[in-house]
DNA sequence: CTGTTAGCGCATTCAG
DNA sequence: CTGAATGCGCTAACAG
């Protein structure tokens, strides 16, 4: 900066206001302040800049995973509203394990993000604790269910499963079985979406059949699927925890020629894209993947500026994919 | 710090000591300041600590996309390797355009990286002079067909795309038809599988059949497909970028009621998850993906802790997957 | 094993 | 519209 201040013939606050407040500096001096930026191939330190400014214009997200995910589309959403802003994200995935969240939150904290982003709202107490010392902005994404550390944006997971298995119901289906995504039952998401279905058997005065815990994977909706048969061999309907799940089910049914929907009914969770091609295609809940994201993007970026934000829950719904295997 | 170091009754850089290098501490002394940390909740401001030691332990990685893409087991690979060693990930989507890619080099440079990783080969001179002045290591990931501006974990898509078309063949295809993820000519990996498979029908002596250029996703392969049977009735086999749009035929095929395999042949690339388990199952080219990031890791760990590397092109190799659909 | 000194590169005062 | 001085919080180098 020093190179370019004196090859410019001006002094250092002059470069440094040429890159943060151009209108600030006369024309004429910008112009030559710029070439000498061109010229010296000058690459402004924002470490610096950061300790000095204290804005790092980071955001910190951790999500559980990112394959066969809607994180990677709540990312996606976070950041097409950010990044014109000059933020960056530091992405990090937990695995599903709230101990593993807090060690990243911890790491990350000390990188003094603008922000952190967390999925679900299921947080160990030491999370919630640094988090508060913190002080920063705190979104929570993709469900409603409980009182958020600061901000949420998401959605009724426990409505979304009630209101899908009512749907089946209605379209004449009683013997449920559920493929639950196990081994997390600190995922909240799936433990909402399992107690909605539990809700609506229940309002409709049906008992629930054999629920399953299966792998997240397609290898889980197979087997899953199998054990659900043995379980119960007049069943007439399969819930699953995701799409995911869902398609190894279906799959696997249709390995063993067993018809979907003819015999059995078939529902997912979150409509990947895939769930509206196949065939038979995937009866499901569609959620604002993207809009989750930015949403909460904007949330931050009216946060950051200090402009008040009327509400720091935003439930952007979801809509009932009534598809081919219902 | 100050806090801390006054509490536990030492100096500033026993702190940091008991931070970074424990071992040079006293054991009563460590734990004086550990519960003098633990009492104020001191969080280390790794943005000053940072500038002073000029290691951000940042890894910057630029992808073309995160959704139903090997890119995002790529980075976990990578994380997998360097967050143990308190590296965390910069990412960033360029849409598979090389213009976001330089814009997006050029903001994250400003923040220090230690290295810097890319997919595939083709950048713009932009990026390549930038990159050369920061003097960091770059990785480029996934293809090996030009010299990599530093270094370059991946496999051949050449070499994949001819062999998996040469396996058609032996297995007796006679008419091929190609769906080309386009729009993105810039897309070295999508090119060079073409290549290969335009060179495998030379090899056989085969005439090329159409080649339709299709938008990334299962739309793309469902609409291209029925271009590809318009275009040309009689063909038997249909080789594809990717899974997706591999995929997006097959869905497109089972609608019709056209037989795969039985009338046509389908091969995708990449070996997503869903592609071993679907019905039929997908010919396809499995590429190991989180390895590619596991030994991108690995290379920057040597270098970034001044080990002398053998080499800087590292070939993961690739196999065919001959399914169902072959 | 611990402390003192100095300064990383920049943005924020405040003056002019 | 521009500049001089100051220090952000920490760690490298050296000294003891």
């Amino acid at each position: 900066m020093e190179h370019v201040a004196s090859l410019a013939g001006v002094s250092l606050v002059t470069v440094s206001r040429v890159i943060h407040e151009p209108d600030r500096v006369a024309e004429a001096t910008r112009l030559k302040v710029l070439s000498a930026m061109e010229a010296t191939g000058y690459v402004p330190n924002m470490v610096a800049g950061s300790l000095k400014s204290r804005r790092t214009k980071l955001i910190a997200c951790v999500v559980p995973s990112v394959e066969h995910s809607i994180s990677a589309n709540i990312v996606y959403g976070v950041s097409q509203v950010l990044r014109p802003l000059g933020f960056h994200i530091l992405l990090a995935t937990s695995g599903f394990s709230p101990q593993e969240e807090e060690e990243l939150v911890f790491a990350f904290l000390s990188r003094q993000p603008e922000a952190i982003m967390l999925t679900g709202l299921t947080h160990t107490p030491g999370t919630r604790k640094r988090l508060a010392a913190a002080a920063i902005p705190v979104i929570e994404l993709a469900n409603l269910s409980s009182p958020p550390i600061d901000m949420v944006v998401g959605y009724s997971n426990f409505d979304a499963g009630q209101q899908l298995t009512s749907a089946m119901i209605e379209r004449g289906r009683r013997k449920f079985g559920y493929l639950l995504h196990g081994g997390h039952l600190e995922n909240d998401r799936s433990r909402d979406r399992y107690e909605g279905y539990l809700q609506a058997l229940a309002d409709h005065g049906l008992r629930p059949g054999p629920t399953v815990e299966v792998e997240f994977g397609y290898a889980g909706g197979e087997n899953g699927f199998l054990q659900l048969l043995d379980a119960c061999a007049d069943i007439d309907a399969i819930c699953c925890s995701n799409d995911v799940i869902a398609l190894g089910a279906l799959y696997e049914a249709q390995r063993r020629g067993i018809a979907v929907p003819g015999r059995i009914g078939l529902a997912g969770f979150d409509d990947h894209d895939v769930s509206a091609h196949c065939v038979p295609s995937l009866t499901t809940v569609e959620i604002p993947k993207v809009r989750i994201g930015v949403e909460a993007g904007n949330l931050l970026r009216r946060t950051l500026a200090g402009e008040p934000v009327e509400s720091g829950r935003i439930d952007v719904g979801f809509s009932l994919k009534m598809r081919e295997t219902h």
